[in-house]
DNA sequence: GCCGAACCGTAACGTACGGTACGGCCCCGG
DNA sequence: CCGGGGCCGTACCGTACGTTACGGTTCGGC
């Protein structure tokens, strides 16, 4: 059969009426889980199943292409490297860590993660392309990374920080942030993260990573760890 | 229809025909993932699906009773109080690093929390009672919180280290051991451990803990990071 | 040796769901 | 006004799989 245009694109090239179809599977997909049905989204969008077929090639289709849609939204803002000092470089991290601990604990990421990581066994894939797990992998943890390490490098070019390996760094700063809260999230452990718990664990985040990392030649010595 | 006898107790009562199918389970589900099906374990256990069935009640049953019997294959190693200095801490947090990155990175590991998180979610479990979530937690995060705070405990109390939350410093170790590992394997990232690795991993989280929960008025002063 | 229980192997049933076909409606170019 | 393409709604098909039923075999107790 002849394979649907938005198999192999990034998603960009969608009407309107597609994006709200896959608006509509998305949400289906936050509260239904993995075990949602063609019937169901065609129900909820309001668009006939062959409709869906033709758009989407089959039921892999219309996953990949939900997760495409769902990514695609997520927009990057990027960080002056101009007039970096232990202020400015503190309130950015702290940033990406509160922006993280919020996509991770969303209702949308739980459930996209659930999806990929049912799909991502061993023998999945027999034509061995789309695999959602890279998706979702690409657009949060490497995505995080190729955000977080240009400014990493900009803290130790400025002297704030000392690290010989970034990719290193970055990792010890996404455990710090993270910890325990993704995997217990998706094991359906019923975990309350409040804004203002949020805000207090980037900050303490940010001020173990900056006690490990901060560079001890530095105008001040190393914060202080709550 | 009757209650299979395994579906309330902690699996401790299974006659050794019942334990041999249980791992023939395990095996299929680390060789096929989730779907996995009745008859594929019948066959490979060599037994009837009519015995499956009187056993184990369901395919949720028999889910359910496969996790808890790779649960309870998994057993603690105290560790001694007595006599604990900065060396024998710092091998004993090693050794859980070690042993913890071992775990999350094997095989049945992966397989197990794949088939968890998968059926984690939202309207699951219409009687609410088994959530094979909740059993991988308690037997994999909660069961190492368990083992591992003791020895925080007494790590504070011999004046090693200096921390107000057991909770929030295991929380701390917890992200440092791990990171990113776990969601990377799950997502079906091809990230591979040697045992090398591992064990420069655990040196590593080990000597950031100490830097971030190192008592500063100990003996010595908090050791390098590398 | 005989009986019943437990169990194996397999066939059969019912259902859910992915995928397809078809009739009808709307809209747009001619 | 007419024809065709795109889409909706729905009925339909095929299959996979959970679940049940049944005949045959083994084995422990008497």
């Amino acid at each position: 059969m002849l394979q649907a245009s938005v198999d192999i694109d990034t998603g960009e090239a969608l009407t309107e009426r597609q994006k709200a179809v896959l608006d509509a599977a998305l949400r289906l997909l936050v509260e239904e889980g993995d075990q949602l049905t063609m019937t169901a989204v065609a129900r909820r969008a309001s668009c006939s199943k062959e409709t869906l077929y033709k758009w989407f090639g089959d039921r892999d289709g219309l996953l990949t292409a939900t997760v495409q849609w769902q990514a695609s939204k997520v927009r990057v803002v990027p960080v002056d490297r101009k007039g970096l000092d232990l202020a400015s470089l503190t309130a950015s991290l702290e940033r990406f860590a509160s922006d993280w601990l919020k996509v991770i604990s969303s209702d949308t990421s739980i459930a996209l993660n659930r999806v990929a990581v049912g799909r991502a066994g061993p023998i999945r894939r027999k034509d061995g392309k789309d695999d959602l797990g890279a998706i979702v992998l690409e657009n949060g943890r490497f995505a995080l990374a190729r955000r977080l390490k240009p400014v990493l490098e900009a803290g130790q070019q400025a002297g704030i920080l000392e690290f010989s390996d970034a990719e290193a760094a970055f990792r010890t700063f996404f455990g710090l942030v993270a910890r325990d809260v993704q995997i217990r999230l998706l094991l359906g452990d019923r975990l309350k993260l409040t804004d203002a718990g949020i805000g207090g664990d980037a900050v303490r985040a940010t001020q173990q990573f900056l006690a490990l990392y901060g560079a001890k030649t530095g105008p001040q010595g190393p914060p202080r760890v709550g």
